[in-house]
DNA sequence: TCTGATTTTGAGTATACATGCAAAATTGGC
DNA sequence: GCCAATTTTGCATGTATACTCAAAATCAGA
């Protein structure tokens, strides 16, 4: 345990604040002001835990393209329902975070090159596990036609997130599991 | 015939350097001087066109969010092919604005209650028209299933347009066509 | 070629932002 | 309660940006 807990404190004040204003306020109209406001403390505090606001605001980032594909480590294991499942739960219990990791995409993926290949990185391994995932639950098709199911299967999931970010009561557990069935019919 | 041609060049070279930049530095980077730089003005002659950079942005945006539906009035007479066809077409044709149009769902829509509610309204006629499509194709399914089936068809042409964000090789055109083989079996 | 209308220029202003820093306040072991 | 390490403060600085404006340049009809 360190000998001084209020830094560290105010560190996790600061990353809620990037998460908050992320959420609120889109990744390019956060300011070090926004952030100091919303963490109640003057910017002097911010700079001695971070050495840019980027650090900071890549911090939250990280842990949004981390969080779409939370256990990377079970391969093999994961059934199709548990991966759309576990896609639903990042979207609705993290809301913030997952509008985040759209505007990553979106925005981002544009000007910045590195968050790109990280982001297309952990997509095309996300796309592999849901491929693995069809092929052990409808092992009669060919591997590339698995492939392309799998490919559009997440598209989907993406396009009904898209449309979440959208529409406040956009039932997005709804038609993920629906999709699902229609997919892989039970 | 307006006496002065100059001006009116002017501003089409200006909205052409918009539609360059929102799909080079993404809708946030864009500034008046990269505007008049790109349309090789001085900053003087932007404000003799335009009230505010906002106003030359949202001029694009316009386009953008119009441009992926482009003909509405066609109403009761579209095939679900034609319709997929139009999406792909916007997509391959003009990628600058379809760029925009994709961080702007995600990025405006976050903050811009006006933008948000403008996407929103074009994208339910969208839905809807597909609906109508689907359902001068399978007669036999109910409204609500087919409504479903054209919300989740949309939903995954805009995932499809999302994963062609971030690779520049991704086969758009082919994953969208596939898709609308599996939903509407020739 | 003259003239008034239109367009362009480019320096100038105000503001918001990220970041730096020295001094004050707080912390926690002794 | 003392002191050194840590943390916070809040003002200062430099820079980028949106936007203004008066003067110069250009245009096109007579």
């Amino acid at each position: 345990m360190a000998r001084y807990q209020a830094g560290i404190k105010t560190r996790e004040r600061i990353l809620d604040a990037v998460r908050t204003l992320l959420g609120e306020v889109g990744l390019d109209s956060v300011t070090v002001k926004g952030i100091c406001d919303q963490a109640e403390i003057k910017s002097g505090s911010f700079y001695n835990l971070f050495d840019s606001k980027e650090q900071a605001v890549l911090t939250v980032v990280r842990e949004a393209i981390t969080g779409i594909d939370p256990d990377p480590l079970h391969e093999g294991k994961d059934t199709i329902g548990e991966l759309v499942s576990a896609y639903i739960a990042f979207v609705e219990d993290t809301p913030e975070i997952a509008k985040t990791y759209v505007q990553i995409v979106a925005a981002s993926s544009v000007n910045d090159e590195t968050i790109r290949h990280r982001v297309l990185a952990h997509h095309r391994a996300r796309v592999d596990r849901f491929a693995e995932a069809l092929a052990r639950a409808q092992n009669s098709v060919s591997g590339t036609e698995i492939h392309a199911r799998a490919e559009m299967l997440v598209a989907a999931l993406n396009g009904l997130a898209f449309m979440w970010l959208l529409e406040d009561d956009f039932d997005f557990g709804g038609h993920a599991t629906r999709l699902l069935g229609d997919i892989v019919p039970a």
